[in-house]
DNA sequence: GGGGTACTCAACAGTTTCTTTGATAAGGAC
DNA sequence: GTCCTTATCAAAGAAACTGTTGAGTACCCC
């Protein structure tokens, strides 16, 4: 026991996990994943890969524990394996932001000058939930609404808005939520809203923070 | 704002965190670095590696932000970054414990059978730590024992305990921690106890665990 | 059973990472 | 100033990773 060639291989294990992270493309489906399940060609669609290239990640993902699957028909639902997945990688993005140097800039040069954009914070959304007097769109991709949204809260994905601005009641304000603090499809819609001269804020946290502070969710899409 | 390069490239540099804790050797050191700072040449024997290398894979660490250093004289001491780090690490050791199949074979193979062990949680040694009736002994290289131990612990490295055993009083309980569930000291220290027919058990968690837990710490050696 | 869809697998070339070796820099002791 | 210690840097071969291509497998519908 405690020999240095077995203690090499339960660290290597441990790396193991990190290493399933160390890549971009799986981070990007990771950050997918935590906003619910979803299948291998959707996934492609959204990464902007192959399918193949897709499913080859998603296999070192799963190979590590990180995601699990299920099969309906045709297809191959793959979710994260569980809330600590979700809190690791929830993890690894605040060091990256607290520590890494250049993280900021790349961040502003994908999300654009927030400056101009009002938030509204988790907490502050969930008290004025029950007033009413507020409109909560969901401007994520469908599928993403469909595997669980905000209580209340209506699809709209960030491609239709434009054409949907006219069905929204007017004087009321808009708070527009999406997958996190480096989503940017939020910033787009308080931005395209505000050009159309609506009131309109971007919720602060995305869906899965909402999720995992156990505020109101429902699952699927409303009739 | 928003396009595909950008987002990519901003998902690159969070997989560059993970990418970071990705090698099985710089695991190591953030483990030994969660105890307390330490020198290049002090790692690299604790890690088995070659100065050259540990200094490499330092590097790398302090690129992707995780670690800190600090000159004095000839020496460069390394330490974690923040807490932030430390929690990082220990959430990957979470998931790994949780879904990665094989590794409570790696732990069992490098650990030993520990069904003999008795042990003791964080908080029961906490509340007994007044009561007196125990004496707590810190298995740890000496290093990580100034660098910070549960207060009124004695330092007793592994590599002196059976010839230190004698000093102990006997017919009171002993109680070993070292770093953490996946150190091997604590477990060797009780072993060795118990062959030498003293009552000892193992403290479940490690300094680090403890420390954060804001139980007491005292930092330095004792006169 | 045939044909289509959805996904995985195997192989491959280009790139990156790991570890070792030997050289270089920075600081302290004399 | 010279020597010694400590740590980093540079180069290089071996190993591992990335993304693509084309073949293969599982499931569904007819």
């Amino acid at each position: 026991m405690g020999d240095q060639i077995e203690k090499d291989a339960l660290f290597n294990g441990f790396a193991e996990v990190a290493k399933a992270m160390a890549n971009g493309r799986r981070a990007e489906l990771i950050d997918v994943l935590a906003q619910g399940e979803r299948h291998v060609e959707d996934l492609a669609s959204e990464i902007d890969q192959s399918v193949a290239n897709t499913s080859h990640h998603l296999r070192v993902l799963a190979g590590a524990g990180l995601v699990a699957t299920r099969r309906e028909g045709t297809r191959i639902y793959y979710r994260l394996a569980s809330g600590d997945v979700e809190r690791l990688w929830a993890t690894v993005r605040t060091v990256a932001q607290d520590h890494l140097d250049h993280i900021d800039e790349l961040a502003a040069d994908y999300l654009g000058n927030r400056d101009t954009l009002k938030e509204i914070s988790r907490d502050e959304l969930a008290r004025r939930l029950d007033d009413g007097g507020l409109i909560v769109i969901d401007v994520r991709p469908e599928a993403e609404y469909a595997a669980g949204h905000i209580a209340g809260a209506r699809s709209i994905p960030i491609r239709d808005l434009a054409s949907s601005v006219r069905n929204l009641p007017p004087d009321v304000e808009i708070v527009a939520y999406c997958r996190g603090t480096y989503c940017v499809f939020a910033d787009d819609a308080v931005r395209l809203l505000n050009g159309r001269r609506r009131r309109a804020r971007r919720l602060q946290e995305g869906f899965p923070e909402w999720r995992s502070g156990r505020l109101p969710v429902t699952i699927g899409t409303h009739p």
